[in-house]
DNA sequence: TAAATTCCTATTAAATTGATAGGATTACTT
DNA sequence: AAGTAATCCTATCAATTTAATAGGAATTTA
């Protein structure tokens, strides 16, 4: 169930643009800052311009910053656009479904089901905005929060 | 986030095997019903065994039984004796704990230990004898349920 | 024009997963 | 007692994914 390093990383460069927001930060700052070589953390951001998320800036004094605000990214999404479905299995997928031999009566999928929407309804629900001001615990006070399940 | 197919097809022989409480069933049988390889199923099957999840019995008509009763398996600690912790990232696992030395100030774990939390919730609380009787979307009604991390 | 820096593609290394092979051991059956 | 069927066990291999590396082309600033 882990999340790779790809993901844990582009994460990082995110938010490190997003505590500095309007200012191009180049790849050797953001290296230092996020401890990912330099080399890495250029694929890493070439993706996430071209999936929207950061623009560049080209040349001497170049860099990166945000292409759109942080409560503008949903962590949810870089997720699956870095690593696929968030999803435990194919089978339980929306986003990209896999059909399986065995789905017919099978006693699993509903636990995967089941899995795939608490971990979406946590991921999809919190922006970059969140992780930012520590919005993650909002959660506290109550011991239990109930969710409704997508019909 | 993916559960690897060695969790998968685990869960799949345990799942055969409490449907047929008290019968030896013999590799061939579990290979052909849950379509995993004999060869690999038996690697899991010594794992499990080796784990205390299944007993067998060696020799002619030998074959491999559940150990405990369904309802004292439990899918989390299955998944991760499996596969390791359930946590997406090491900093945010409460059995494995691994530092980060990004950790201090990190705006990510929060996210991270939140998912954890959820995946660890609905997964501790399913036991095989829950998959069994179908019984996973228990909460259906009030759908379901997160739970607010341990302070 | 020179220096700095992103852009881009290709390659390599390491880790994990899934599958395969083959023989040793055990137990049932006749 | 012998033969056969099955688990047991270790070792290896193939495929995939992830992470890291290399090197040069293109662009912008000064």
């Amino acid at each position: 169930m882990k999340v790779s390093s790809k993901g844990e990383y582009a994460l990082r460069a995110l938010l490190l643009l997003g505590n500095h927001p309007g200012k191009v930060l180049g790849i050797q700052e953001i290296s230092d800052k996020t401890m990912v070589s330099v080399h890495y953390l250029e694929q890493l951001l070439l993706q996430l311009k071209k999936l929207g998320y950061v623009t560049s800036k080209r040349g001497a004094k170049g860099g990166y910053m945000l292409h759109k605000g942080p409560e503008g990214i949903n962590i949810g999404e870089v997720i699956r656009d870095l690593e696929g479905p968030l999803s435990p299995m194919g089978c339980a997928s929306i986003t990209q479904y896999e059909p399986c031999p065995m789905e017919a009566g099978c006693q699993l999928k509903p636990l995967w089901s089941l899995v795939r929407d608490t971990i979406a309804f946590v991921l999809e629900r919190t922006t970059l905005e969140d992780l930012l001001q520590n919005r993650i615990n909002k959660l506290e006070g109550e011991d239990f929060v109930v969710i409704k399940r997508p019909s």
